[in-house]
DNA sequence: GTCTATAGGTGGATAGAC
DNA sequence: GTCTATCCACCTATAGAC
């Protein structure tokens, strides 16, 4: 079911992660905040690096999920990439960072099979975007030089950038500006 | 001097964060690499939290001292902003990320003199850019939208979630095809 | 300034009862 | 599945000799 224990687990685990980093919480942590013990969560993820790629793995389903019903809105490629951006302004105004860009930042300290995983997400997202930028391209309400794959790469890079710094001035405001300014940029 | 121990400390450290973060190294790591114990190094910085004070400090005024050295090249804004990025490339060619982009995302587990000494960095380098945009826009070799202060913050995040990224795929290129692009974005 | 020694705490992880 | 109990490695930090 979706509020199983291990699904409580994850759902902690990742606001810390989110907030804290992959280096910043402990298995105590999520013990105390799920009042359980330490041993229960082994029981649930053996070792901590199993629980980072588990989180990374849902954490992609998830966000792949949030992309499939952008596209299902059936609205222009502009406004696709507005409701993009607004993933990422929500994540923020929860006081959280994006859960990848948080583990890209302690990639020099993650096992292989997270920084598979994380990687795996910036790629799905690049897919995406590369998709919806060809599409606006095309349809004539997107313009940008270069490759497809460079733009999505630049607004992948800007958006995290923007939300890592603005989440430092705890300004919510100071991400929205940035990122309607590079969207402003893609506009035919 | 500029190699006594303190600056041999700050050295190591400096490369620490940039490449495992504040929470990813220990004093160990430290007294492993200089061959001195741990003892000896809280002889010099009392607290972790001293060193990382000191750390930042040091970084931000090498750093605007190379901006100094752009603004007396005598160059035009474009290619101050030019070389303005090519120092985010070094540093990421070095296998290392801007230290205070590091920081900002561990920003949740920071102590609080340690945030404030981060936010100055960021405020130093967006009042920096802000006047180069400015030079630029008013010798018509710069254009964008939106307040100096706006172009900059998203020129900030774009490069700083750029870097972030581009370090986990181990891709400088990356890096660079992302800052040639935002670059030319603000060409007049 | 650097050392040895150690305190006091927390980290991830395991064994085995229930 | 969850518990108690425990292990051992590591952490930051200090005391005090040299």
């Amino acid at each position: 079911m979706a509020t199983d224990t291990s699904q409580r687990i994850l759902d902690i685990a990742e606001r810390l992660v989110q907030t804290r980093g992959f280096n910043g919480f402990s298995y105590a942590d999520i013990a105390g905040s799920l009042k359980v013990t330490k041993a229960s969560l082994h029981y649930h993820f053996p070792a901590k690096a199993d629980l980072g790629q588990r989180l990374i793995e849902r954490y992609e389903r998830n966000f792949l999920a949030a992309l499939e019903k952008i596209d299902a809105s059936g609205k222009d490629a502009r406004e696709k990439l507005r409701r993009y951006a607004a993933i990422y302004e929500e994540v923020l105004r929860a006081d959280r960072m994006c859960l990848c860009g948080m583990l890209a930042a302690e990639y020099g300290t993650l096992p292989k099979p997270m920084r598979d995983e994380m990687r795996h997400f910036f790629d799905a997202n690049e897919r995406w975007l590369v998709r919806v930028l060809q599409e606006g391209r095309k349809a004539k309400v997107l313009r940008f030089s270069g490759t497809p794959a460079e733009a999505a790469q630049t607004l992948i890079g800007a958006l995290e950038g923007a939300m890592m710094i603005a989440r430092s001035y705890g300004d919510v405001a100071r991400f929205k500006a940035v990122g309607d300014r590079v969207l402003e940029g893609l506009n035919a």
